[in-house]
DNA sequence: CTATGCATGTCGATA
DNA sequence: TATCGACGTGCATAG
């Protein structure tokens, strides 16, 4: 036989470079891999597998139907039909071993230094495997998120508090860093820490840490302000009882300030979407 | 043309039901993934796409070469050529919908409710479609991690202190669960932290939260021990400048204590590995 | 449903 | 390399 491998297709050589490799022996689909894994391509498996990790932490998956992702930098993933996560990986830059043995199955061993941590994947059968070169040089851009969040309310501190002068941001205080430091009307520091999302107890004391800590490099007690677009109750309790304050802060005021100062408008996805 | 996919094979019937899609013509993909998406299929797309996203946060990515995963449960993931994350996604539960324009391309379109989301993938070019029907009840254990490592020092508090006594484990303390609860040798009270990982600075003011919250509770001044398998400086600095103690665990020893109370040996990965 | 805390979190920036 | 904090964090669990 010619080709080792059935039904073994070659796509669109000039752009993406794509093998398949359909209904292989476990035999068949481990030389495939290791070919790919040689192109340092892009390897999906579909099939039966089990799979075992140790390192950080340690489990164990039983047989079953998934997806197993080998990517170009040497991460790995294994994907159960349902779910956002992985049920197991590895990071990239893990050392890939691929081998059939005849008692076993297809063995997929990764294995990472630093921490040490191995992950095997055991597959009884194997329905597919693609090899694909990707050439993925797209930028992305996240233009809604916390650094912008903060450069727009230190750009509009009145978002925050009228009279309030921002003097800083990211200014390093203790061992951290507070999100805007400034002075209020009244010309008394101001520490604001920010979140996104709506903040916990957690955050009202890492604010509470940065008054502390300004108190004891400056001599001067701040005010302390924890803004964010919604607050937990524990937050709220806590900020009371550690003398610090809360602003609300509306997200789309702040989506409007940022796609003002982005002269191309970004489509809308309604405009994508059917009527 | 009797069937309207060009190079559509159809594999393992009883089994895992597998169809894949070679190179076709956007319009073509774009019915393909309709009828895999009736059918509840695990669907893979390679090609070249453009992806926006906006909902909790906004962003776009510009035109490159990746692969598209949608899960039997509505899942969206958007994966580049390398990294463990995906770069853009949605949720288990997303509504999608799939649809060719001419002037735009393929879109494979995304929407949550609750918070409210958007995702909208444009193909410009389909390499390959997989559908796969995957089936998977295999069960998953993760034998190592912070609820074991609390039961087995629960269970044998020696290897955080001689004496110490557990009462307690998720103890309800203020607002939070302090994990585990117990008196020492001379009969005074103990709160005690674990992390599984080195402990940082966020650690030691979490069970300074839980000593006062405690003492407020009680009446009783409590002692503090955050135990961990490390600990970063300011996690030290901060531990000692509140107050609060501190002890190394060996995880070894924890997983050891672990494996003994497993009868059913696991085997280990070594065992696969070539000697 | 929200609130809370763990995670093999991952990732980027920084010292 | 280790530390630190954000994340569209995801996820399970408890109330």
């Amino acid at each position: 036989m010619k080709n080792p491998y059935r039904h073994n297709v070659v796509l669109g050589v000039f752009k993406l470079k794509l093998k398949t490799l359909n209904t292989p022996s476990l035999e068949e689909a481990a030389a495939f891999i290791k070919s790919a894994l040689l192109e340092k391509a892009t390897i999906i498996i579909i099939g039966e597998c089990r799979v075992d990790y140790e390192g950080r932490g340690a489990s164990r998956l039983e047989l079953g139907e998934r997806f197993v992702v080998i990517k170009q930098d040497g991460s790995v993933l294994v994907h159960r039909p349902t779910g956002f996560s992985p049920v197991n990986w590895q990071p990239p830059a893990s050392v890939i071993e691929v081998a059939f043995r005849r008692e076993i199955g297809l063995l997929v061993h990764a294995v990472r230094e630093s921490p040490r941590e191995y992950l095997t994947v055991v597959f009884t059968r194997v329905n597919l495997v693609v090899s694909a070169k990707l050439v993925d040089a797209g930028e992305f851009v996240m233009y809604v998120d916390e650094p912008t969040m903060r450069d727009v309310i230190a750009e509009t501190p009145s978002l925050v508090e009228e009279g309030l002068r921002v003097l800083a941001v990211e200014k390093p205080v203790g061992s951290g860093k507070v999100d805007l430091y400034g002075v209020d009307k009244n010309g008394r520091p101001v520490l604001v820490e920010l979140k996104r999302t709506t903040a916990t107890r957690e955050a009202a004391i890492q604010l509470k840490h940065y008054v502390e800590a300004f108190k004891r490099e400056h001599g001067q007690q701040p005010r302390g302000i924890l803004v964010a677009p919604a607050f937990s109750p524990s937050a709220i309790e806590t900020l009371l009882r550690l003398g610090l304050e809360y602003r609300h802060v509306d997200l789309k005021k702040v989506w409007l300030l940022v796609k003002q100062k982005q002269r191309k408008r970004i489509p809308s996805l309604e405009d994508f979407s059917k009527k």
